[in-house]
DNA sequence: AACGCCGAGTGGTCCGACCACTGTGCAGCA
DNA sequence: TGCTGCACAGTGGTCGGACCACTCGGCGTT
């Protein structure tokens, strides 16, 4: 007999809840029933119930609200790929080397594609934000200097119209990631260099020429990785903390 | 009293438990205390803690050894990234055109940086697959086709060295993407297109030509992407995204 | 008609008990 | 002496019930 597998119960009630969805039992966007409804549906106990939904709620497949009820997320990428953020935040040093190669091959594309499908407002609030960043930078006080900066990125990632990308280079980007990579090393004049590329990069967007703008983000990422490179060997392995409070 | 936000138990026992690893605590690899240590520490109940646990677990962090204790994992990219698969598996099917685009992106990259890096061995291990591979689709008999397609391109990917690409990549064609491509459309002819692909990119990487790699990967791909653009109008909307995002 | 209160129902947390599995050390055997 | 095998203690896995915190809709007041 090689049967004799014991599928933990939990794991069984995930695969049972995710056949609800996939059978479309309950569709995106709609209520689940109750964890006492489902727990004795399953015959499982409320414990094992709640914590196949805490699976699937870190997966971004489901939503809990309190009172309210547990729904199925909208299943769309970004949904889905939240969890990714925590690659950037307990990975070791030298990973985020490898995380700054992959953006080298997605946000160059990305960009490029931007400069053929971003619109004139798009174009505007893109420049805003640059704007503020610089404003930021230059009154020398790094408050949320990373998050306008990470704003610059991400939207002209967003233009691309592609959510999937989206989703999947704000997993390689988030605040953590950029915290680590800049901590206590502000300045040293690389951030009037990064200024420049965000104008050129701006600049090529507004010319709607993708190669250029290709040419332009991967020159950006590849001088962060550069600089991330020969500032790495200087601070050592260390595992970051992250008080990180939600927002949204 | 200027606490205002209610922040659910287990949300705080994960952030304590994260806190554990980043201070050095615990390291990778590394027994974490049992379930009923930790709830009398953090002063939660042993299901808050493990609803905890099951957090961490399903990030790819924590690793659960029934009878054994719970232990951290390496933290290795392909750990975190473990959880990526279920974007395959619920999307709907526009999504997996996304995905496609994306694989546009990094998989010839990773291709042209494999033409560089790859060993002999590799080169030969990959060569088998593409031989049997080749093998089960001339014997009309479309088994574990799938399997050999994914592992083909999986080795290629993993010759760039970059576990994070490696890892991300793997997300982005799991197995049920692939079943769910192809399902119900075998040949049709593509079949001999594939496999031609399959060879070009081969023969890139043993002349060593980064170029080439990156072309015949770039076509691979595309050509993959317009075939399911193609059949899926023939299928209709299944789950696309709905413009009722109303709130009750 | 508009406002505000309240209660039913939901998820959130806790407790204590018992089951299933693992690793280890001791006892028994060869 | 050396190895085998079993029992035990400790760990995670599951259960049931109880109570708390929150949401929401309906009812009453104004």
């Amino acid at each position: 007999m090689i049967e004799g597998v014991r599928t933990p119960v939990a794991q069984r009630t995930v695969e049972q809840i995710k056949a609800m969805i996939s059978t479309g039992e309950v569709g995106p966007q709609q209520r689940l029933p109750t964890e006492r409804d489902l727990s004795a549906r399953f015959g499982v106990s409320r414990g094992s119930v709640r914590e196949a939904i805490r699976i699937l709620t870190t997966l971004g497949v489901l939503e809990v609200r309190h009172g309210a009820g547990v729904y199925v997320t909208a299943l769309r990428p970004d949904d889905l790929l939240e969890a990714f953020g925590v690659l950037s935040e307990v990975s070791p040093d030298p990973t985020l080397l490898e995380v700054l190669q992959v953006r080298r091959m997605i946000e160059p594309a990305a960009t490029a594609i931007a400069a053929a499908r971003a619109t004139e407002e798009d174009l505007n609030r893109i420049g805003e934000m640059l704007d503020r960043l610089e404003d930021i930078d230059r009154s020398a006080e790094p408050g949320d200097s990373g998050a306008f900066d990470l704003g610059f990125h991400r939207r002209i990632v967003a233009c691309a119209g592609n959510a999937t990308l989206t989703a999947v280079h704000a997993g390689l980007s988030s605040p953590t990631l950029n915290e680590r990579v800049w901590a206590g090393h502000d300045a040293e004049g690389i951030a009037r260099d990064l200024h420049e590329d965000h104008r050129r990069i701006l600049e090529a967007l507004r010319d709607r020429d993708p190669e250029a703008a290709r040419a332009t983000a991967t020159a950006h990422v590849l001088r962060v990785e550069r600089w991330l490179r020969s500032h790495l060997r200087s601070v050592g392995p260390s595992l970051d903390a992250n008080p990180s409070a939600e927002g949204p």
